[in-house]
DNA sequence: CGGCATCCTGGTGGATACTG
DNA sequence: CAGTATCCACCAGGATGCCG
C-alpha cells in the first residue's frame, strides 16, 4: 500500500480508528517499553512511564491486548504475577514508532522554539490592537 | 538520536510533548492532507477531512501554525482567502507519518480480526462466570 | 469565506478505597 | 502484586450564532 492510496476514505477510517489507539501517548510509551525491554511485569511498566495512573495503564494494557498488539501471561503464583510482552504484530508497530520518537527527538526543540516566536508575536499583535482601541477610544 | 537513545527521560518528555500534538487524529489528517496537496484553503481542508467541526479545524491549524509545521497565508480580497501549507520542518514530519498511515493500512484488517477474538472469548469466560455463580448459589 | 465567542454536554482520566 | 470499583472534576469538542 503506497502513499499515493491514502487518499482513499478506506484508509481515512483505517487510520483514524488506529490513531485512536496509537496516537494514545500511553500506548506509545508502553509500546516503546515493550519493544526495547522485551517482558516487562505491570509495576515495573508503571515505574518506567512517568504519570501513568494504575487505572491508565490497565486500561491501555487491556485495549492493547484486545487489538492483539500486546501479549499478557498470568502466572498463578502468590504474590501473582503478570508479564507483557509485544505479540508479532505489536513488534511491526515499532518502526512507525520509532520513526515517530527518533523524529521527536530531533525536532522537539524546533517546534519550543517556534512556539516561543508565534507567541511572541501574538503578544505584541495584542498589544498594537489594545493601542489601536485605545486610540479609537480618543 | 538512535533508538537506543530513547530509554532517556529528555525523549520521554519530547516524545511526550509532541504526541500531545501529532497524537492528535486531526493534526494528522491536516498533515497528510496538505502533504499530498501541496496548498489547500479552510474549507477544502474542512471538506477533505471528513467528520471535522469548523472550531477544530481552526483549533488544528492554530497550534500546527504555532509549532512551525504548517504556513498560513492571508490574501486581502473579498471573499477573504487563507491558504494552508507544509513549512520545511512539517515536511520533515511527511516521513514518520506515512510510515505510521501506511502500517494502518496494511494491519487494519489484523487488529479488528484480534478485536473480534478477544470480545468473543470475554464474552465467554463472562457466560461460564455467570454459569458457576449460578452455581454457588445452587 | 474564514473565522471567533459562547454555551453546554459526554467522556476522559485522576484519586481513593477495596480485593484475590 | 495486580488489579477492580466508584466517585467526581475537568475540559475536549460539538452546536449555534455572529462578524469582518
Amino acid at each position: 500500500m503506497s502513499l499515493t492510496d491514502t487518499s482513499k476514505s478506506t484508509n481515512c477510517l483505517a487510520m483514524s480508528d488506529v490513531l485512536n489507539r496509537i496516537g494514545d501517548k500511553w500506548s506509545v510509551m508502553v509500546v516503546g517499553m515493550l519493544g526495547r525491554n522485551g517482558t516487562l511485569r505491570f509495576n515495573e511498566l508503571k515505574r518506567m512511564i512517568n504519570g501513568v495512573s494504575q487505572r491508565m495503564l490497565t486500561l491501555t494494557l487491556r485495549n492493547l491486548e484486545r487489538d492483539g498488539l500486546v501479549n499478557r501471561t498470568i502466572y498463578p503464583e502468590v504474590p501473582p504475577r503478570v508479564e507483557y510482552s509485544l505479540t508479532e504484530l505489536g513488534k511491526t508497530l515499532q518502526g512507525p514508532i520509532s520513526a515517530l520518537w527518533d523524529w521527536s527527538a530531533e525536532n522537539h526543540q524546533s517546534i519550543v522554539e517556534a512556539r516561543a516566536t508565534y507567541d511572541a508575536r501574538e503578544t505584541a499583535v495584542a498589544a498594537e490592537n489594545h493601542q489601536r482601541i485605545a486610540y479609537a477610544r480618543g
